[in-house]
DNA sequence: GCTGTTCGATACACCGGTGTATCGGATACG
DNA sequence: CGTATCCGATACACCGGTGTATCGAACAGC
């Protein structure tokens, strides 16, 4: 059984538990969760079933941990796209910029939209994964709003965080195409667009 | 085996496998593909698992059958609200109406996303659906080029079909949301904000 | 280096689901 | 009605994965 009690920590365990959450990425990313069993996951990574049980409770906690570990990755790389750029507060420039880190890795899309229908299912997960997702859009409402007045938003999407939820609405959309037709030099073309003609109401500058 | 022959088809013959069929819906947006047993769907449908083979191969077939049925059916009522409003071809009454078709049931939106994340991993599914998609997007494409000159489009998204590209996206985009917070109703509303964001440019008319 | 602890490999019992082959009853049709 | 055909229920053999209990080996601390 998973360790959860407060007992030191060693590094072997912690490399290990890196080890097999990397394998995982893999055959997640290849196979989707729920074709998945946690054999695969281990001969993926070297190891053997008792090295998972030692460090999960379970396939579910394990992809939780996953989507976690992942997602909080990306959450940094947006943000540090976000923050570039100075106090000069150019709409269009972030939107070049965010688009690049979003439409990165086609194997954490499929990863991440597994996670999404696992969470559609389990409003605990729902939960989370809402969570997450309001940090994000906060980040971009914050920056939205310091654009104001330089770049005017349109009317029709309401205050900033409209606005910041629209600019989510089209990642996810795009997303979506991306995950069917494989073309992500299109699907960044695509998504900066989008985002263009919400947040400026047509007008690319 | 399931019966591919061009035998004659009798009547119960289709009954069951309708049953089946229904069943499998009710099955698949509880548990989610990949979460579900042959068994369950022919218990669920009052049948065994001999009738199940005998009207298909495998739960890959079904799921795909499944999935082409309900499609046809929920394109056919696009269709219906894209045609409804005779000639005068008013965009922000369209999109009210195909707004109120496409978020209807979450049961749907579930079994859809879930066959989205089959596609995205077996090509020739992928065919399929995007096929689908672009009939869909050749029909609100026309629609959008009947209305020209009424309701000019912002020239960023391009010609019609560059639009109804953004229609699709916005409409993927709410999905998302929707399977997590559960709220059809806020979902409508942002998908009619969203649309009249991009297809007027701002202007609610 | 020695030793006590931790980690992960191995072995075991178990279960649920699969696919097939067979058979009896339902059904269409004359 | 009678009968030939079709359909779906039943039974069987099988497999892959699960979770746990145990034990040897690696490791950290002194």
């Amino acid at each position: 059984m998973a360790d959860t009690g407060t007992g030191r920590v060693t590094a072997r365990r912690l490399r290990t538990r890196a080890h097999l959450l990397d394998a995982a990425f893999t055959v997640f990313a290849a196979k989707g969760f729920g074709h998945v069993s946690i054999e695969e996951i281990c001969d993926a990574a070297g190891y053997t079933r008792g090295a998972f049980y030692s460090n999960f409770a379970g396939l579910d906690e394990m992809f939780f941990a996953l989507y976690a570990q992942r997602a909080g990755l990306i959450a940094e790389q947006v943000s540090g796209a976000l923050a570039t750029g100075g106090p000069a507060l150019d709409v269009a420039a972030a939107v070049d910029r965010v688009a690049e880190v979003l439409l990165l890795d086609r194997d954490w899309l499929l990863v991440k939209t597994d996670f999404l229908v696992h969470a559609a299912r389990d409003p605990r997960v729902a939960h989370t994964l809402l969570d997450h997702r309001a940090r994000l859009r906060r980040a971009i409402a914050d920056r939205l709003e310091r654009a104001r007045g330089h770049t005017p938003l349109p009317a029709v999407l309401g205050d900033a965080e409209g606005a910041a939820h629209a600019v989510v609405a089209a990642y996810d959309g795009v997303t979506t195409q991306l995950l069917l037709d494989r073309d992500v030099e299109r699907a960044r073309a695509w998504l900066k667009q989008l985002l263009t003609a919400l947040l400026t109401g047509g007008s690319p500058g």
